[in-house]
DNA sequence: GCAGCAATGACAACATGCTGACATTAATGG
DNA sequence: CCATTAATGTCAGCATGTTGTCATTGCTGC
């Protein structure tokens, strides 16, 4: 017997991956003139958002991600001036993370073209639509974290 | 002005890609003793569903792929027996992808798992909820695809 | 039929993610 | 306070994805 949920579940696990995909090439291309990539405007964004400062195991976790995949993306946004590490009062080894002015203007850039971007694709969409998705996306994260 | 709805799809956009690692995840557990991977699966589910002889691009489109990575992937399930070419009637050099009785075995119990496994995590979830979000979801694809 | 374009295979370089392992620092519990 | 445990940095290896390039095969339009 086919469950039609178990076939839509499943359907819809099909469905994020190929998402997940489309999205990051959107996202390549639409930042690929400031220089960035998905993997960059994620701990750009990240960092950008938070007020207090974050560490890399921070992000990591922000984001889901190890902390090796955020700590090798780090270290090179910092070689290429966008991040700039400092001292972490609390703690000897954990440098903090942080947007050099260059990292603060790479996001200003970012905002220019991403907000541009979700309108355009939002435009002929429900808000209730969205939200009611993103809650669901949300319930599922919860239940496969951890 | 921040737009509710630029919010909300900059949240789902976010979401999806923690969803996607989290799932990932989460087949790579679940099949690990199958001794399969999320790649793997993927493949195997494309081929399984498809009635007539998929080739390398072909599987490759269905997962919105580059064929590169569909033929690495491929290349090695078929030193390790799960599937195997056969010659295409309809090209010379472009090969079809079948699945041997070891990839055939494979699928079952990668469905033994996958249907409890989906059952389990769609109890408490409406079904229009989970249709609502496909319909979606596949509009994004939609949207982004090509 | 043939010229030109599209699709495919094959190989290479690279980006991004994972895990494992090990040393060091921080936090915690007795 | 000290011993144990947790968190972090660092390095390595590997899986999976991308793009680019080039030769070959297939398709299409003249």
């Amino acid at each position: 017997m086919h469950s039609p949920k178990r076939m839509l579940f499943l359907d819809l696990v099909l469905s994020v991956f190929r998402l997940n995909g489309l999205l990051i090439a959107e996202g390549d291309a639409m930042t690929e003139r400031l220089g960035l990539t998905s993997a960059r405007w994620k701990v750009i964004g990240v960092i950008a958002l938070s007020n207090s400062g974050l560490t890399v195991p921070g992000i990591a976790r922000v984001l889901g991600q190890s902390r090796q995949a955020v700590q090798r993306i780090t270290d090179v946004m910092v070689e290429d001036g966008l991040l700039s590490y400092r001292s972490n009062p609390k703690h000897k080894r954990s440098l903090l993370v942080g947007l050099t002015d260059q990292g603060k203007h790479a996001y200003h850039l970012l905002r220019e073209v991403q907000d541009p971007w979700a309108i355009k694709h939002t435009e002929d969409i429900p808000v209730e639509q969205l939200d009611l998705a993103l809650q669901l996306v949300r319930r599922l994260i919860q239940k496969f974290d951890r």
